[in-house]
DNA sequence: TAGGCCATCTGGTCCT
DNA sequence: AGGACCAGATGGCCTA
C-alpha cells in the first residue's frame, strides 16, 4: 500500500511506497506517472512478499527505474496478465486537462456541501465554542433533525398553553389585555373623563366580558411579556440538562451541566398570531425562538477532559451503544 | 494501534 | 458535450 501520500505535493517529492497487493490503485491519481508506475509495480506484485521501495514521483515519468530509485525491476516488461491483472492499470479515458477540471469541480462541489454543513452547525445550539468538538457530518444532520423535531414539539405545546390562557371565543387583541389581566396599569386609547363610565359593554377597562370572566386566572409567571418553556421538562427529554434535542440513549459522553436551555417565545407574537387566526395555528415565522441562556446559541461549559459534549466514538466506553445519534 | 472521520480522485449515470 | 451528482476506493489525520 502507499504508505505516505501528500495530496498537496504530488510532484517533486520522494514518496515511500510499500508494495503490497495492489499498489496501482493507490497511485492512480498520479495521472502523469500512472502507466509507468503500474508497470513497475506489477513486477513488484509478482515478487510476492511486501517490498519497500523509494520512488521519486518527480522523475518516474521520464526516467528509468535506476533514476527513480527502483532496482531489480524489469521495466521493459509489458503489463502482465498473471496474478496482478485482476486490477488493470487505471488508464483514464479522459484527457488529463479534462480530468483535472472535473476534479476541481468536484472539489468545489464538496466544498460547497461542507460549507452548507458548517452553516447548519452554526445554528445548532451547543455546537460552537473552543471547547466543543466539531460535529461530524452525520451528527450534524441527526442533531439538526432532532432539533427541528424538538422545536416543533415545543411550539405545539406553547400553542396549547397559549390557547388555554387566551379567551377561547374572544381573542385577546393586544398586550393591553395581558397587562390588564396581570393588574398592570393600563393606558386608554380614548381617555375617559373622570366619573364617566365607559359605554362599551365589554369595555376591557372596567367591565369584563362574561366570556372572559370564565377565563381561568393566569399565574403571574405567565403574564410577563415572554414565556419561558423548559424544553427538557416539557418534552420529557432530560439529558442531564444539557442537550434537549439529542437522544439520551445514543449520545455518548454527554456531560452534565447546570446549563438549562430554554426557549423564549414572544408572548406578544404568540397571542397576536394565536388570536388573530381562526384556526388558532401558529406559523413557523410567528415566533422568535432563541435559547434564553446567553443569546441565540449558548456556549455551555463542558469539562475540558471531555471536549466533545455530544458523544464519544470510542466503542469501548459504551460498547452497547450505536455510534452517533439516532432519531428521537 | 485500531477505528472514526475526512478529503480527494475517479468512473459511471443522469440531465440540460 | 458538458456539468451535476453519486458512490467506491484510498490514504491521511486524530484520538482513545
Amino acid at each position: 500500500m502507499l504508505q505516505k501520500v501528500n495530496q498537496g505535493e504530488k510532484r517533486g517529492v520522494t514518496q515511500r511506497i510499500k508494495a503490497g497487493v495492489d499498489v496501482r490503485g493507490s497511485i492512480k491519481s498520479y495521472s502523469c506517472v500512472k502507466v509507468t508506475v503500474s508497470q513497475k509495480l506489477t513486477e513488484i506484485c509478482n515478487m510476492g512478499s511486501e517490498v519497500e521501495y523509494e520512488i521519486n514521483v518527480d522523475t518516474l515519468e521520464d526516467t528509468e527505474a535506476n533514476d527513480s530509485g527502483i532496482s531489480d525491476v524489469d521495466l521493459s516488461t509489458d503489463y502482465c496478465n498473471t496474478s496482478c491483472d485482476q486490477t488493470p492499470p487505471s488508464k483514464s479515458r479522459v484527457p488529463e486537462d479534462i480530468r483535472l477540471r472535473i476534479n476541481s469541480r468536484e472539489r468545489d462541489r464538496m466544498h460547497n456541501l461542507n460549507g452548507a454543513l458548517d452553516s447548519l452547525r452554526q445554528v445548532l445550539p451547543h455546537s460552537r465554542g473552543p471547547s466543543v468538538k466539531k460535529l461530524s457530518k452525520l451528527s450534524t444532520l441527526l442533531m439538526a433533525r432532532n432539533y427541528i423535531v424538538t422545536l416543533t414539539k415545543s411550539l405545539e405545546e406553547l400553542k396549547n398553553i397559549v390557547g388555554d390562557l387566551s379567551c377561547k371565543s374572544q381573542p385577546i387583541q393586544s398586550l393591553e389585555a395581558l397587562s390588564r389581566l396581570s393588574g398592570e396599569p393600563r393606558e386608554s386609547r380614548t381617555p375617559s373623563r373622570p366619573g364617566v363610565i365607559p359605554k362599551s359593554r365589554y369595555s376591557p377597562y372596567s367591565v369584563k366580558s362574561p366570556r372572559c370572566q370564565e377565563r381561568p386566572t393566569l399565574p403571574v409567571s405567565c403574564l410577563t411579556t415572554s414565556l419561558s418553556v423548559n424544553v427538557n421538562t416539557s418534552l420529557g427529554v432530560n439529558l442531564g440538562n444539557s442537550v434537549p434535542f439529542a437522544d439520551k440513549t445514543n449520545v455518548r459522553g454527554l456531560q452534565k451541566t447546570d446549563d438549562k436551555p430554554k426557549i423564549n417565545f414572544s408572548m406578544e407574537s404568540l397571542l397576536k398570531k394565536t388570536c388573530s387566526k381562526e384556526d388558532n395555528k401558529l406559523e413557523s415565522s410567528a415566533y422568535h425562538g432563541h435559547l434564553s441562556n446567553g443569546g441565540p446559541i449558548p456556549l455551555p461549559t463542558y469539562s475540558s477532559v471531555h471536549p466533545s459534549p455530544f458523544f464519544y466514538s470510542h466503542s469501548a466506553t459504551y460498547p452497547n451503544q450505536p455510534v452517533g445519534m439516532t432519531y428521537i
